[in-house]
DNA sequence: GCATATAGTTCGCGACACGAATTTAATGCC
DNA sequence: GGCATTAAATTCGTGTCGCGAACTATATGC
């Protein structure tokens, strides 16, 4: 009587061509909004007759709805499509000293904005954003949630779901998907904010075709949202991306991690503030921000200690670049503002250890927004990825799997 | 009049639900063979009737034929499906003193095999591998060549498929492809050598559900095959991999890539020659087959010398974990045959930086089939792989692709 | 008013997977 | 030996899907 369920492997029906063919128009509306039925079938290569049916089961579903009429020399005016913006998510960003939370739209705009404190307390951190989660979705009656996404530096159980690995925040093993979940009933995306932000550069970004890349986000440490064949890189564990705590120099000073030299004790904001109090001697607390300011108004202290963290920067991106030979790499945080000055730095300090061919492009990203968006995307792909149209029936008409014998 | 061909996404139509359910139903057979339809059927979840048609169209194409009948309790007997071995792949193994030449049916069981001298000049190498391949081709008349497979230690530029980057060879960019398949009017498949041990794991390795994993082979250097997502990843320019030439400290002796302190400067097989050496101060050439000897015979040198190169590769295989977080590392070289001794040191070092979680298996291979392995898969992988039967089918029967206005 | 051009819909067709019914081929009990 | 039972494999009717041709709707301009 030894009776398993054998159905591991993932088999194709009429359906997936459908779910497929569904996922291609969604994202094409999506890029390219406003866009006709005619236009869709021509950039697709799908028949027109399919377009038509694809975007009335779109607009059933509540993801698109009819714009405005437009404009041809000749012939019929097509009928523009695009996203629903009245579906909405629900964001928020932490980090170790405040946590934004904000309100989008399907396109990635915000409608509002707010920060609170983060505190060394989850449990408290979890219900303080709760409550401003709900306090949004009763302001906003009219809005359809799709869901709450959440970035944090740390990394997430690929299994549990809960948050390990948050050294910067100081908490230990949290379930803060089930805490919100609980508190606000809506679904709750985690995920790690340099994963967060590559998501962001692969929905919201220009760049619609680079299948490898690397975000590199410097604040308080390094983290690295590795990007490969199209697809998010997570490891085994979820812990895939800590390139930060990647040893540079096994003599190097002694990192929060355990280890001694790791990449982001000689390239985060805080190293390039150890590099400035050991030059000027002074004892006061400066902040990231304040030695940008100094650097900005001249100081010569501040500039040489992000010249060395720039050069460190570029240095520990030369791993990332012999090792996965990613088209492009994005750099992600305050140290940007800066890019103009000393961003050659770091594009020289990846170009020398270059083996063959042509090094990557080093790019810096306006850094506020990226984690936010990327949560945006964290909540879409759920909807808007392969074989998302199979769960939206589900959930329409709410069919039953097939039971298992 | 600007018409371009805007059919650059890939949509799905009929044919495609009975591509990926052909892929599963061909890769069930090659695992699980000989097997039945109504086996298949169960292991798929697809319908007897949807298997029965498959099948039938696999038999048509030649990759499968019937086997043996087998025998039941009670009921019909069925028919065993197997792979069709008369299907059969010319591969080679390219290293820098000898090439290794053999030829393998589709379940990657070897037929025969030879060696042959590597030369600095991949002209004459080209054309000795040439010759061995179409003298096997005579020699079976009565087999199907579906193409050759070359591994080799080098990378192969994804746009212009010539060899680039063969320091070991000691080989300048040279279209090694051109030359194999208009010698033998073969289809010629070539590969990292790295790369190609990963793919033989996948292929024909015990782990089939293992995503996330990396191959690190150890020889003259040190290179490694990155399997993530459940694909290779051979990044922009299909330089992916080259960890080797990461540096563990940036004051380390000088690398043949031009750079300091790379893994294999400390790791590889030279690397414990070197130790060896400079600890005996003899100054007879060895091999490291002889040291490798030295070592099973109990000399204390030699065993020091492969300890710390064993700890040397266990120290650049934490940067992978680190950044990578794969499930298993899996080691390919001759440096396996004394793992008994000394891998339970890559454990511990790997160990060591781990930041959360437990770490990823570290297992040896054993080395010499791996990469010639890796090169049968190598060529099936265009047959098996999905979207794997329209090829066949244009093959088959010569449909024409639709033309672009 | 009619040719022309373009958007969007309708409809017949073929490919496909599904699932029930049927056929085929074995075993074992009476 | 006859017949119920069991299981493999095939056949056939049904529904879904994309394709492509035909058709309808709606605009411009001579």
């Amino acid at each position: 009587m030894k009776r398993i369920d054998f159905t591991n492997t993932q088999v194709a029906s009429s359906q997936t061509a459908r779910d497929i063919n569904r996922g291609v128009v969604l994202n094409l509306i999506r890029r390219r909004q406003p866009i006709s039925r005619a236009d869709l079938a021509r950039v697709s290569g799908l028949q027109r007759s399919t377009v038509s049916l694809i975007t009335e089961q779109l607009i059933r579903e509540r993801w698109v709805v009819h714009g405005p009429i437009g404009r041809l020399p000749r012939g019929r005016r097509p009928t523009f499509l695009r996203l629903n913006d009245r579906r909405a998510i629900l964001v928020a960003d932490l980090r170790p000293q405040q946590t934004r939370v904000g309100l989008a739209d399907v396109n990635g705009n915000f409608l509002s904005q707010e920060t609170m404190p983060t505190t060394n307390d989850p449990r408290a951190t979890a219900q303080g954003l709760a409550a401003r989660i709900r306090r949004l979705m009763e302001v906003h009656p009219h809005l359809l949630f799709e869901g709450v996404g959440i970035s944090l530096p740390g990394r997430i159980s690929e299994k549990t779901q809960h948050v390990i690995f948050a050294p910067n925040l100081g908490w230990p093993d949290f379930d803060l998907k089930g805490a919100i979940e609980r508190a606000t009933g809506v679904r709750v995306e985690l995920e790690n904010a340099a994963n967060a932000c590559a998501l962001a550069e692969v929905w919201f970004g220009h760049t619609e075709k680079i299948r490898d890349f690397v975000v590199v986000t410097v604040s308080e440490g390094i983290g690295t949202g590795v990007f490969l064949n199209g697809q998010l890189v997570r490891g085994r564990t979820g812990m895939a991306g800590e390139f930060g705590h990647v040893p540079l120099d096994p003599s190097g000073p002694s990192c929060a991690c355990g280890g001694k030299g790791c990449w982001e004790v000689y390239g985060s904001n805080r190293a390039a503030l150890r590099y400035y109090q050991e030059s000027s001697a002074t004892q006061q607390e400066l902040s990231f921000q304040d030695l940008l300011a100094l650097a900005q108004s001249g100081d010569a202290l501040a500039l040489k200690a992000l010249e060395k963290m720039f050069q460190a920067i570029g240095r520990g991106m030369r791993m990332i670049v012999t090792g996965l030979a990613p088209e492009e790499i994005v750099v992600v945080g305050e140290l940007t503002r800066q890019w103009r000055r000393f961003g050659s730095l770091i594009e020289k300090e990846v170009g020398m250890g270059f083996l063959a061919g042509r090094p990557p492009r080093v790019r810096p990203v306006e850094g506020e927004m990226a984690r936010l968006r990327g949560t945006v995307a964290l909540v879409l792909q759920k909807h808007f990825g392969p074989s998302a149209g199979a769960r939206e029936k589900e959930h329409e008409s709410s069919l039953q799997g097939k039971a298992i014998a």
